[in-house]
DNA sequence: TCGTTACTTCGAAAGTTTTCGAAGAATGGA
DNA sequence: TCCATTCTTCGAAAACTTTCGAAGTAACGA
């Protein structure tokens, strides 16, 4: 019998909150790791950490789950992370695609 | 001779923050402000505090200047207040818009 | 000039967020 | 089984935000 690891809490696209959207966008690492997400489309914590402790970063990215930005994943001893970009889209239409348009194209590069 | 009164500091369009000003939307009375003023085009701050204490509704309007949304005018006594629509969609084509839609067409009614 | 109106600034209290190291938990490999 | 890897949770410190009343400032009108 195979019991996968208990997967984090993420909210139903329905219970998405303008406001905490754009809390979590208005932080400039979170702003990074949605950016990077939304052009890799699968990555691991680890590779958005930019160099801060996991902690922190783990930090982040609860705040993004939470805000229903990001939905995270455990496969191995990894926990893969996407983007809930249809998610959003279908709460708020158009809203993310006119964020992220703002970003510089070269924005998050390393 | 006529001295006007101080004005108030407001940023160039040029050095509007997209962080900052998603800061700015993520608070419900900020947001609130922002879409009266998204109808009426200009608004006294007494017009817009809701029941609140002048001195906390007077922190939101600086928080909303600061990020480039609200212009704030004084004539006489009153403090005129205007959306900077057009500053905002020359730096952020589109975001704007894109926010305020997401807000119920009935939100912010007294 | 005096009072009223309208808003800002100050200062303090309460709450929230960010950050980090240390400890914890789950997985996979030796 | 034991260890390494990856990420989370805990707990505490520092920084920031929100709120409010009180005091301040500017403009207008009597």
């Amino acid at each position: 019998m195979i019991l996968l690891m208990r997967p984090h809490k993420h909210p139903a696209a329905s219970e998405f909150v303008l406001e905490r959207v754009l809390y979590a966008l208005s932080d400039t690492i979170r702003l990074g790791i949605v950016l990077h997400l939304a052009r890799v489309e699968a990555a691991a914590c680890g590779d958005l950490d930019g160099g801060r402790p996991k902690s922190t970063v783990s930090h982040h990215f609860k705040v993004l789950r939470e805000a229903g930005l990001v939905w995270t994943e455990n496969s191995g001893t990894t926990h893969m992370n996407r983007l809930r970009r249809a998610d959003m889209d279908s709460r708020f239409p158009g809203l993310l695609a006119a964020i992220l348009r703002q970003v510089p194209a070269n924005a998050g590069d390393s």
